[in-house]
DNA sequence: TACATCGTGGATATAGGATATCCAAAATTA
DNA sequence: TAATTTTGGATATCCTATATCCACGATGTA
C-alpha cells in the first residue's frame, strides 16, 4: 500500500470541508465524528494542513477549520506533500548522509525519478474538487452495494 | 521513499545477472558482495525471485543463479509484484477483512486506483534491459563524480 | 558411498516509522 | 473571567521492513 492512513484522512478531510458551505469553519470534532478518524490524532493532521497553508483554522467558540482555496486548486501533490513531505521514491544521494556508492553507475536512480516525475504530475493533474465530483455520483452505486455495506467497519 | 530496499536489492541484482556472459551462473555470495548486499538478507530476495519465475537457481558445486528470461523481458512490473506483491495503492474493501464504510460512497478510492493503474503500466514498460543501457551510460559520469564518489557508503 | 558445495525454508530478532494518545498552553469569544 | 477550540510537544503503541541464524535438501565430485 503506497497511500497511507494519514493521507487518506488528510483528503478525505478537505473532500468533507470542501463539500461545506462556502466561508463555514467546521469543528476538528465534527470532521472527526463524520470520518471516522480518531480526534487526537487528527489534530495532528490539520495542523499539517494549516502549515501547508491548504486550510484556515480558526480558534474558540465559532471557531474550526475551513478551506484556504478553492477545492479546484488543492491538488492531490499539495495534499501528499503536506502530511508525507516530497514526493520520492528512491532515496540516495540527494538526501543528505546517505551517499551510495552506486551513484556514479546507477542506471536504476534515472528510471526511478523519471518514473517519480510522471507521478508528481499525475496527482498535480488531480484536484479535491475531482474527487468531489466523483463522490456526488455514487447515490446510485449506494443501492447496489447496499449489501456489501452492512458488513462496513471503519 | 515508495521503493524499499529489497526492491532495490532485486533490480540491482537483477541488473547485476543481465550483464554476466548467458548462462553463466553467479554465486548468491558473489552478489551480495558485488552489491554489498547482506548476504542472509539476499537469500530472501532470491527466493522470492525464483519463485517469481524470474530467476533459476541451481544447487550445488558450479550452482548459482542466473536469469530466467532475457533482460528485456523482465519489467519492473514483474520485479515489484515478486517482492512486494501486488501494488495497490490503497487498501479498502477489496482487501479481505478491511471493509471500510465509505466504499459506497467514496470517490477517493476511484481515484487512487486509476493512478495505480497508470503506474502498473508505467512500470510494464521498464525492462532489466533498460536499466542496463543506462548503466552503461555511465563511465564518463564516474570521472564527474569521482569526488563525491569518495565519501560513498554501503 | 562419502563429502564438500550451495540454495531452501522457516523461525526469530531488531529497528524505525506510522499511528495513536494525552495534556498543558495559546487564542478567541462572550 | 469563563467557556470554547486549536496548537505544540511529549510520549506510547503497534506494525512492518530489514536482518540474522541454522538445520535441511539438492547437487556434483572423488
Amino acid at each position: 500500500m503506497i497511500i497511507s492512513k494519514t493521507l487518506d484522512y488528510a483528503v478525505r478531510t478537505l473532500t468533507y470541508l470542501g463539500k461545506q458551505p462556502s466561508g463555514k469553519t467546521i469543528l476538528m470534532k465534527e470532521i472527526a465524528e463524520n470520518q471516522k478518524i480518531p480526534v487526537s490524532y487528527l489534530a495532528k493532521v490539520m495542523r499539517q494542513l494549516v502549515k501547508a497553508g491548504i486550510v484556515i483554522s480558526e480558534y474558540g467558540p465559532n471557531g474550526g477549520y475551513s478551506l484556504k482555496k478553492n477545492p479546484s486548486e488543492i491538488t492531490l501533490r499539495q495534499v501528499y506533500e503536506a502530511v508525507e513531505g516530497e514526493l520520492k521514491m528512491i532515496e540516495c544521494f540527494d538526501t543528505p548522509g546517505s551517499i551510495c556508492v552506486f551513484t556514479s553507475q546507477c542506471g536504476q536512480a534515472d528510471i526511478w525519478y523519471e518514473i517519480e516525475t510522471k507521478l508528481v504530475k499525475i496527482l498535480e493533474g488531480i484536484t479535491i474538487q475531482d474527487i468531489i465530483i466523483r463522490d456526488d455520483l455514487y447515490p446510485q452505486k449506494l443501492n447496489l452495494n447496499k449489501q456489501e455495506n452492512k458488513y462496513a467497519n471503519p
